[in-house]
DNA sequence: TTTTCATTTCGGAATCATTCCAGTTTGGTA
DNA sequence: TACCAAACTGGAATGATTCCGAAATGAAAA
């Protein structure tokens, strides 16, 4: 439940040799304070817009590599779809609704943690990736109408 | 474990109302034969030209669309690589090796249900995606020449 | 069997997220 | 303050997937 600080990012970009830019700071702040929403490329870059002056495409996607490579956040990868990032690194579920395209963070208690049996099975686990897809409180309460159409936009949870 | 069969799966198309085509069926074949490999869309049509005159890309994108909307299979989503399909549609954990690509299927032992527990908080579960990464047996235990390189092809398990 | 037509298939063009590239800028060190 | 490897940029390239109009064809009806 801990959550990811700025600080701590920025730190680790620059033990590990990384030069700190405005680009970069910025893109860290965004994933910092909307990684909740699992935000994709373009939404990173809006919001990484209102932060400095300018930050291209092409960096968003090269600095979200650079710390994804790095293991400091996670891709989520999706048919159709930009991938999303996000910065929550322990082991969750994804909800994922298949109406609004919300993904909400759920945490399960690790009941017998099945990437040791994996492991007996000769492979050797190093990633995870666990995703429900269903339909999410919302969109079973409100109206249709309600649907943000499998955009993520700000206001969403 | 039960295996689907070629019957079963042209049954349900026909049952539904689609048209039996040589195409339908030499992709079905595919499926049903290649399965346990997940192939990918490629794949699939290389295979399915063994077994038929003509087949387009298109016509295997429109076909694994059809039965992926018929809920017949599964479609897996990657980064910066094709999707892969697959007709295990019990829940399962698909073991993606890092190095070679390998995708394999393990059964796991349904312990507490998450699906439930996931139902509580408001959610309501459908589908479930459960991937864990890392390495499989042959690349832990092989010489690294031997790696595929992120292919699939026949020859793999 | 033949007719009929909605469905299917086809190849090629379009889409679109992501990556690549070459030229320019810049953070951080001395 | 000067230097340069690293980072940034916009635009072009990539590549999987979808879209489209025209031609082919299952399978129901005659
Ligand atoms: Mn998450
Ligand atoms: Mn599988
Ligand atoms: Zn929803
Ligand atoms: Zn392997």
């Amino acid at each position: 439940m801990k959550k990811i600080t700025r600080e701590e990012l920025i730190g680790k970009l620059k033990e590990r040799g990384f030069k700190i830019t405005p680009q970069r700071l910025a893109i860290v702040d965004v994933l910092v304070e909307k990684g909740h929403l699992h935000p994709g490329a373009n939404l990173i870059r809006e919001e990484a817009r209102k932060r400095t002056e300018r930050v291209s495409l092409s960096t968003v996607y090269a600095t979200l590599g650079e710390l994804s490579q790095q293991g400091l956040i996670k891709n989520l990868e999706f048919d159709q779809l930009e991938n999303r990032y996000e910065v929550n690194l322990e082991e969750h579920i994804n909800l994922v609704c298949k109406l609004c395209g919300k993904i909400i963070d759920y945490h399960i208690p690790p009941s017998i943690e099945p990437k040791n049996i994996a492991r007996e099975a000769g492979f050797i686990v190093t990633d995870a990736r666990i995703e429900y897809y269903g339909y999410c409180r919302d969109c079973t309460t409100l109206p249709k109408s309600a649907h943000a159409g499998r955009q993520i936009r700000e206001e969403d949870a």
